[in-house]
DNA sequence: TCATAAAATGAAAACGATTTTCATTTGCAA
DNA sequence: TTGCAAATGAAAATCGTTTTCATTTTATGA
């Protein structure tokens, strides 16, 4: 489990730390990031937002949602349409579960790839910079919405 | 191993026997691609491809790649970027690691993941729909061109 | 071989998520 | 307070990808 009001003030605290300014948009977007088990799409976290910050520009979102991920506070999820959500990052990178109907998120361990990845490595010299484990589904919230809709 | 010669006709068999019409370009496209075990981006099979078909427009290459991925017989990739690479899929769908530097493909197996999903699946309800395992970095000759740059 | 309808093609325009530019405002250290 | 770097929003630009549309090809079968 997460502390969460603590959590906020932690990457307040980072982000300071880092030479960024405090301003009335951080404290929203990291206080509704750092709170929520969701991953936000920018539109999502925008809209949330604006309504604690009005005249909030749709930029501001993703120049925050930049320097969180710099600071490895959030982790940005890739979906297969191409567009991205991002996911506080409570144990740094994490592999998940992501519901594609509302971005909820399963974080899953129990993989244990680490050998893999390194006989890889080993036996074709690469270096390798990153990898992905992600699955798509639906929760089961949205199977359900799902279900009312056909029917 | 994979029998080159023999998969670009088989695809081109598939291809007819879905409906679709075999052209010069599709030929060109379905070599390429067959023959091949990087994973091409679509500018870079554009142009491997107009050597071929001098009049060639970029937008019949994506027309070409969203039929043979819907036939399985390519795989897309996405990358870090956002941009995507497509890789042809002689076993079906498969877990990779991509140079980022050329597109060269490393397909590995044993990971040994189904259980893992499909305890995922019981103990939270959600329903998998698809995923992804993808390694990113360097093949040894990109880092050794890599040097090269910074030297 | 020829006629035909469906499918494929390329050029140009449209799309849409994300990024850049730029003038203005804000945070914060001195 | 002051001064300056950092942050902001509006508007424009990017860029990979998709759509539109008029034209050309392909497969079929009379
Ligand atoms: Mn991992
Ligand atoms: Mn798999
Ligand atoms: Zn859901
Ligand atoms: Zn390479």
């Amino acid at each position: 489990m997460v502390d969460t009001p603590g959590l906020a003030a932690e990457w307040l605290n980072c982000l300071q730390d880092s030479g960024y300014k405090l301003t009335r948009t951080r404290r929203v977007l990291v206080e509704l990031l750092a709170s929520s088990t969701r991953a936000y799409g920018p539109i999502e976290l925008y809209d949330a937002a604006r309504e604690r910050c009005p005249g909030l520009g749709l930029v501001t979102v993703y120049r925050t949602l930049e320097k969180l991920e710099e600071l490895s506070l959030v982790q940005r999820l890739h979906q297969p349409d191409g567009c991205h959500r991002y996911l506080r990052a409570t144990q740094g990178h994490q592999h998940v579960m992501v519901c594609s109907g509302c971005g909820e998120v399963e974080v899953f361990s129990g993989d244990n790839l680490e050998p893999l990845f390194h006989r890889l490595a080993d036996q074709t010299g690469y270096s390798i910079e990153q990898h992905w484990l992600q699955l798509f589904g639906l929760c089961p919230a949205c199977q359900a919405a799902e279900r009312q809709a056909e029917a």
